[in-house]
DNA sequence: TAGCACCTATAGCAACGCTATATGAACTGC
DNA sequence: GCAGTTCATATAGCGTTGCTATAGGTGCTA
């Protein structure tokens, strides 16, 4: 009933953790379960991981390097809003897959305090739509884009795991995606075509140079030109969330 | 520092409860302090609670009620979508003014187990997505509807919070009650028209039937004859989910 | 061999949710 | 008017929580 393996402490604590979360059924985990299971004592956790939460900060960094690279591995199908659909579906399969550890890194909210994490998966997901601004495929800044995508995926995740197994439909998940996704994107992006969303072309064009010049670092103006520059692409493209 | 006023200590353990949370920055609050605050010794709290889930069940009660008196007051416009669009900003304003409050409502998630105010919401979103689908504005089985929709909702609701003030912006918060509402509704409700979404007129004509007979308790059939005849629509309707 | 980080254990603190038990107050039936 | 019952609150304390002051052991370098 212990983890050994010859493992050294620290990583001995990390594993128990990790363990006991995904098998506590939602509730509440302590430290001393955590030792115990590690065979190592109070002190030893706190001066490794400082505290508790110092402990659930790492094993969510653990848990974060294998959600980016089910996001990765999916990414380049040179379709960019094609890989913001994977993206959802793999964020969802990631928090139904391992509900506790979704819960610690993405339900764990407390105003005015924007956990590390969220902030990655936000950039993540920005850097992805980034591409389909500079193809002229968004309707909206990338950043905005990112955040509005991500909170209602992470709003259904959350939903869906709150839901018995057997009731989980995955259906109102893929409605909602593409509900998220038609709403930032260009006309000429959707498959159906003929929506005109009002924006005019400037606009678009705007969102599309503003990307294109953040993700290509340009040489051809001085570094106070470029400053100046993107800050005024910055004001006419969210002028365009209206 | 504490709450007198001649109230009987149940009233005085809620308003204690209530204030506390209201206060507490997020940060948890313990049975000691609110029985102090109430000028109350511990057992009071079990005898009239059951628990402390019992209290703050009973404190989210209270503020659920101020939630759907907001939900209510906006409500009878004769257009259902554009009233489900002054939900969605309810349900944010009301995130917003007490997100303690909130979190404790909509952000208590546990794996396989759904708050009964979850349902309560929903069932509130539902019965008003019912009068769209009458009318046939609705592209989606109501529930379905509702489910996506809240779920969005408390998505965005929760990152919001999340959010320092000053950066809090609304704006994504109405691009993203757009979207949602552009998807679950059929082409003539829309303002923009001339939107192909595939779905064949009889299952829009299904959904919208199956809503009104369940919300006339019609007599012209047989409660067996209806069963069938409302499980034979409710199959079609959701066929629609696709 | 001496000294020095580094790591772990012993023991225990204050705060937590909760409860077994007892006492007072208010109502009920005779 | 009084005993019996029920409701409401208090005293005191249990077991568990996250966390830490302190000390001892281990392995490296000088």
């Amino acid at each position: 009933m212990s983890i050994d393996g010859q493992l050294p402490p620290k990583a001995r604590l990390l594993r128990a953790a990790a363990e006991l979360l995904a098998n506590s059924g939602g509730s509440a985990v302590s430290t001393r379960q955590i030792t115990q299971l590690a065979g190592v004592t109070a002190p030893t956790l706190y001066h490794h991981f400082g505290d508790k939460e110092g402990l659930f900060d790492a094993v969510v960094a653990a848990g974060f390097d294998e959600y980016v690279a089910g996001e990765r591995d999916f990414a380049p199908s040179g379709q960019p809003l094609e890989d913001i659909r994977r993206m959802w579906d793999n964020h969802v399969q990631f928090g139904l897959k391992q509900p506790e550890l979704y819960l610690v890194m993405f339900g764990n909210i407390r105003p005015e305090s924007r956990p590390a994490i969220v902030a990655d998966a936000e950039a993540l997901m920005e850097e992805m739509l980034n591409k389909a601004a500079v193809s002229g495929q968004l309707n909206v800044p990338p950043k905005e884009a990112a955040r509005s995508i991500l909170a209602a995926n992470v709003g259904m995740t959350l939903m869906l795991i709150a839901e018995k197994v057997p009731e989980r439909n995955l259906e109102l998940s893929a409605m909602t995606r593409d509900a998220m996704i038609f709403a930032v994107s260009t006309e000429q992006a959707r498959d159906n075509g003929s929506v005109d969303s009002g924006k005019s072309s400037v606009v678009v064009a705007a969102i599309a140079l503003n990307a294109a010049l953040q993700a290509s670092h340009s040489d051809q103006l001085s570094s106070s030109e470029l400053k100046l520059f993107l800050e005024w692409l910055h004001r006419i493209s969210n002028s365009s969330t209206s």
